[in-house]
DNA sequence: CCGTGCCTGTCAGCTTGCTGTCAGGCTGAC
DNA sequence: GTCAGCCTGACAGCAAGCTGACAGGCACGG
């Protein structure tokens, strides 16, 4: 973990460093706004403690700045002044946190760690098997990373096929996923549906083992 | 936006529902901890304000216990007792943010914004999705820079779009972060609602996906 | 207290494209 | 060879979604 300080009081700039060195971030100093504004903007922080009374560049014009060039890092504010109209506007300026001070070092270290586990929460759900990619989350499918458009009930097929692409998914058991047990549909529906998406992406993607049922071609 | 507001002082918890139903969220209450529980484990909502001095069940044993089971949506720690040690406590036990009381409705309200933009993977109030762009903080719509008119249930529906925009969201998923569970509404409500927004935004701003949902076009 | 205007849910009719069925052909297994 | 299992193109039915019209509800101002 990346976190970079910024805080023109170099004393409080050594205790911020030290507990968050503690914490188990690597911490850059800086104590110029300017500064803090090139750096927030070319490096890749997993966190910034910024002080708002600076010299050089106004702590809050920095943040604006960062946010206007999506920069999206989170930013906990620190600041002297502490009425409420002011934290909201830093809050609306894009600031993730804000601590007044004095403040203890513990709170601050704990508001951090916070922030961090809030911004790690963006997993990417890309399943792969062979030339086909699935992203669960965008209900997308790709074949060699080319996008193919697939209605809701095809998309469902693929995705059963390949939570279990380890082996051949039987058509009763397809059927029954698909469509519940009402076995109202004639087994020719099964096929209708693998055959259309067979068109679509072509052979080497979906195969059949005879007997046993289909699965997804592996690489 | 569906946000849950869990709070014993009935004084302050109607002033709670009325500034987030004003900052645009359907907004749900309760008093009791057991209760909350429920439905936080149950219920999807996109923000949880959480007063931890409750009966039935202290607050923090009821946000340990959603952790504790995935839940990851972002809550909102109020309380009276202040001290730091408090503040870290609650944050450990996973909380995004905490607020003393007495507090500004006014920072509770930004606060919130704040972090239900960062849920969405955004820091700056400014969102934006192809021509579209929403000020979260002003519950504005702009289109190419010009201001649309919106409706305030067409807003939230905008401002949930837009906090998913990497996905297709399904009817069922709007209807109920539009109204809740109360299905007193016919399906076909919230197909109007999108109509009326394409007829004041024209094409290419909100998307189709038969059988997936709806979503915000992208440039 | 009464209009007025806006918001929003319901309804009916329509378009679109998904999907099950059918008929017929193909093929691997025995 | 023969048969069950599987494939495929064509087609019609149907459900998801769209839209314009309308009316009840609610806030607001007079």
């Amino acid at each position: 973990m990346r976190a970079l300080a910024v805080e023109d009081d170099a004393r409080i700039a050594d205790d911020l460093a030290a507990a968050l060195t503690a914490a188990g971030f690597r911490v850059e100093l800086t104590n110029d706004g300017e500064d803090a504004w090139f750096l927030g903007d070319t490096e890749a922080y997993d966190l910034v403690v910024l002080d708002l009374g600076l010299p050089g560049l106004d702590g809050l014009a920095v943040l604006k700045r960062w946010r206007a060039n999506d920069r999206t890092m989170p930013v906990l504010v620190l600041t002297a002044r502490g009425t409420w109209q002011e934290r909201v506007e830093g809050i609306e300026a894009g600031a993730d946190d804000y601590l007044p001070k004095p403040f203890r070092m513990e709170e601050l270290v704990a508001r951090a760690r916070a922030l961090v586990r809030r911004a790690g929460g963006h997993a990417g759900a890309l399943q792969e098997a062979g030339d086909l990619s699935l992203d669960t989350n965008r209900m997308g499918v790709a074949l060699r990373g080319l996008p193919v458009q697939v209605s809701a009930l095809e998309y469902r097929l693929l995705a059963y096929l390949m939570q279990h692409r380890d082996r051949p998914v039987p058509p009763t058991e397809l059927l029954e996923h698909l469509y519940g047990d009402d076995d109202s549909r004639e087994a020719n529906a099964l096929e209708a549906v693998i055959a259309r998406l067979r068109r679509k992406m072509g052979p080497g993607v979906i195969g059949t083992r005879r007997g046993f049922g289909y699965f997804l071609e592996q690489a």
